[in-house]
DNA sequence: ATAAACCCTGAAGCTTACTATAGGGTCAAG
DNA sequence: CTTGACCCTATAGTAAGCTTCAGGGTTTAT
């Protein structure tokens, strides 16, 4: 069933309904992920249902965490759904949620070190010369253990 | 008690044992966080143990999580401790929890969205054209729910 | 008819934490 | 005495995802 084109939105129309800026669409079309239907005799750019439906394909990857260049070679799948299996889009998102998994656990350490941390301090209203926060962050510190922490 | 200077380290020698590389070091000193004690008569930066304390500082306050930025605060606070009270530093250990927290929340929420897409999807060897994956990021898509989904 | 509110392009600027490059001085070894 | 490993400064480039600016047309309401 192919729906009828009822009207074209102009970028503002787009931008306000989606939430997000003019200049954010315009960088979209920019990097490849989505460009105008058309454009009318003015040199506007005029979006069909068809650009609706995309940009919410897009925005709705970049809520779950796809950045901008993920999303392109998504889009890409979307396209071409006929010569990509499923096997190759759900490795897409396993990765993915192994990728955010890695971010999780990464930020959960920096918790639970903060925690410590914090929970060892007074929180008193007396000078910070004894803080042991401070102390905590100053003193045990080789500089051997460190190397390991980031990604 | 004051511990004797034994000798100096110059900056690649720090950087080694910092395990990061002197450009980082240099670039630490342009952001006003650490600089060399002196400077040799040629013009190298000289580090003695006080920059080197102040150094596993900085470094470990970056691997728990605080910006650069957040860690110069930091590095005032710990200079002034008898201008400043625990309290003072307990809210800031705090903040820095509940951001650590709300981006952890974030991202929980992402995987989830992105394991219940995965697990929909057969992941077959069959061509996209029905995979649940793609079917799920077009379609049910309304703007308004979009907005409120960044931070 | 004129001002506000749109639209266009192209280029630059922002943030963070660096890395790289250009151009040049210093120092120890062979 | 030259090679290589250091050190210095200043400037530019990187990634990501925009935002802002400069300069200029269009459309709509008053």
């Amino acid at each position: 069933m192919v729906a009828m084109q009822t009207h074209y939105l102009k970028i503002g129309q787009l931008a306000a309904r989606a939430g997000i800026s003019v200049e954010s669409l315009r960088y979209y079309e920019s990097e490849g992920l989505i460009s105008a239907n058309c454009r009318s005799e003015n040199g506007y750019r005029l979006y069909s249902d068809e650009s609706i439906q995309k940009l919410g394909f897009i925005l709705h990857a970049k809520k779950i965490g796809f950045s901008l260049k993920e999303i392109k070679r998504l889009l890409g799948l979307r396209l071409n759904r006929d010569q990509h299996t499923c096997e190759e889009v759900k490795d897409y998102t396993g990765a993915k949620i192994r990728e955010i998994e890695q971010k999780i656990a990464d930020l959960v350490k920096m918790k639970s070190a903060l925690v410590s941390l914090h929970e060892a301090c007074c929180g008193g209203n007396e000078t910070a010369d004894n803080c042991s926060i401070l102390q905590t962050l100053e003193a045990p510190f080789t500089f051997e253990k460190i190397e390991s922490g980031d990604s």
